[in-house]
DNA sequence: ATCATTACCGAAAGCGCTTTCGTGATTTCG
DNA sequence: CGAAATCACGAAAGCGCTTTCGGTAATGAT
């Protein structure tokens, strides 16, 4: 039996106690109220840090009516695993919010919830006090949600909907444009794009890059040459499955994640085609297992690290009062250059 | 200018006067006790329901004193990006306590804090009730606070520390042991082990394994076979680079890592090696990229995810009441055979 | 020296819920 | 039929903090 700590947690009480003033003096010392003497305010702060005071957060929350939370609630991965941007995002965001003291309240949907109830629930008892959204769906009914409920959200991505929220995007045109005119270079004229679910915004905007590359090199537009895969693995594999059945296949493929890009290479692979040389692939997000494949896979990247630090920092101004649409970032993707691009193969 | 939702949250007086009783019944209704009239439980469940009631959880928290939040904090990485099993394990995680309406706080170690200080933090403030604790030391300073705080915890891995506390671990010996008998099998007889920081328990039970993998086939231990390297892909490519420069290189080697294992595998196919005829390798996790490698990675896969369910739910039984020395579990990790395994290349 | 400020702190209410206690109404039993 | 037991609910305190309000003592102005 050990000694279940029987000293109760130190409370403003304690330090009130230990100073000789009142709770309430304790507090508004401790919380930079004007009305305080610079001594006693010292001396309170001097007390709480002898103690180790803690406020309790949920005391300080009911009294305050703000839960200092953001909410982030994880895309349900279709396939298997979950994307690898996740781990990398909620670093950035939990260490964005450790200095501020706030939290991370992470969640997933229930099987039997539909989306917006638990960003509904999440709301109602008051646990977050804002949320960041990734995965944006062109008409996004989170975002519809949140806005009726009066409730501060940033997207990673925009949405098609109209304005008036905050959001911190890639410039995915701007990417997979760059990632064409790559292909351009090396002289491919046989450009394709694997894509994914239309009403993911961010799919539309990198087809929408492709299309403006295509237009740019002055290539004709072909429509097979656009499949829309899952953001997996397995939806890269069976993507090339459908591109190399056709009567001509492209001879260079723009992939709308390294994720999927990591299939459709292993896919080529049991083809027989050699990635580099039969067939050049680029990919999106700068995973760093893509600098480990074979050949190691050029990519799109992005700072997903910073970007969660940075917009945890403008939800938190937003949740402070901020208004919503005053912050609206595109940051570029850097290309990364690695093998699984060359000159297309002689006929 | 949006209608700000003037409309407060439907709180538990809301019910109460919606139905006629006082908040003390209202309560006392939605918690099951068993002094309420079976038909006023039943009026005052159908307007919670009807109004969407969503009891304030600061309030619920200050007046039960328990906060229903179990934390996680992220390992902080070494290398540039964090590990890939920790989103899996969060989404294990998120899944077992969205049945109970319990909540993840995920947090991570401020650059100016040592790591047991955040823990203190988390419990002083009362936010979370329990821990979850991965990539667990031999002595591991986390738990010693812990138990001394008298804070419920579970760790997923074992430490050298004397039992008493619950852990929930893959059976780390037996997986290595199993992938030296495997390497073995195909007429290996110079095995290699890439481990890490031997102050990682998991890594040390993993060269045990490894040590009684080869002692079961009568082969010699060679202490140069071992080498300790950086869980990401770049320590893969150190640890390549030191075995490869023995006078008698090894013919396969088991890495502590898929992550290690993917650099290790690049760093060789640099040197001109192929994997799966030159080298065989084995990794460890069951990576889903793994898979796309190439050669594909023949692993030891843990199910990261039911691992995350499974560790929760014991560790809510934890904070709930149950003895922790209850719970130690030991699960076996699944061999997935690929193609990085061969015979040993002929002399 | 008198009155209006100003500086500083204590008292107290309240955040929304849980839980103990007590009480009137109803039932049970001798 | 009266006393004891049971039932169902209301009243109220309390969780630990924040914040408004008021009051006393020290300061300034005249």
């Amino acid at each position: 039996m050990r000694t279940r700590s029987s000293r109760r947690a130190v409370g403003l009480s304690d330090i009130a106690k230990e100073v000789g003033v009142t709770v309430s003096t304790a507090s508004r010392a401790l919380n930079g109220y004007s009305d305080i003497a610079p001594d006693t305010r010292q001396r309170v702060q001097e007390a709480a840090a002898k103690l180790q005071y803690r406020p309790s957060s949920a005391a300080r929350r009911l009294a305050l009516g703000a839960s200092e939370t953001i909410g982030y609630v994880l895309p349900s991965h279709t396939d298997g695993q979950p994307e690898p941007f996740i781990a990398e995002m909620l670093q950035g965001v939990s260490q964005a919010l450790a200095g501020k003291d706030w939290d991370l309240l992470v969640s997933t949907i229930p099987g039997d919830e539909k989306p917006v109830e638990t960003y509904r629930r999440l709301v109602g008892s008051g646990k977050v006090s804002g949320f960041i959204l990734s995965r944006i769906r062109s008409r996004d009914e989170r975002i519809d949600l949140l806005r009726e409920l009066g409730v501060p959200f940033i997207c990673f991505g925009q949405s098609a909907a109209s304005g008036g929220y905050a959001y911190l995007d890639i410039d995915n045109m701007k990417a997979f444009r760059d990632a064409v005119a790559h292909f351009v270079e090396f002289g491919h004229r046989r450009i394709a794009l694997i894509s994914a679910d239309p009403d993911y915004q961010f799919a539309e905007e990198r087809r929408l890059g492709y299309l403006a590359g295509l237009k740019a090199a002055g290539l004709p537009v072909r429509a097979e040459y656009v499949v829309a895969a899952d953001l997996s693995p397995a939806g890269g594999r069976a993507a090339i499955d459908r591109l190399m059945a056709l009567p001509e296949p492209p001879t260079a493929i723009a992939c709308i994640t390294d994720f999927v890009a990591l299939g459709a290479m292993a896919a080529l692979r049991d083809r027989g085609a050699k990635v580099g040389r039969d067939m050049s692939l680029i990919g999106y997000d700068g995973l760093l297992t893509g600098a480990y494949s074979e050949p190691p896979l050029s990519t799109m990247a992005a700072p997903i690290r910073e970007i969660g630090v940075r917009i945890t920092e403008i939800l938190m101004d937003i949740v402070e009062g901020a208004p919503a649409s005053d912050y609206s970032e595109l940051w570029p993707a850097r290309f990364i250059k690695r093998a699984s691009v060359g000159p297309p193969p002689d006929r």
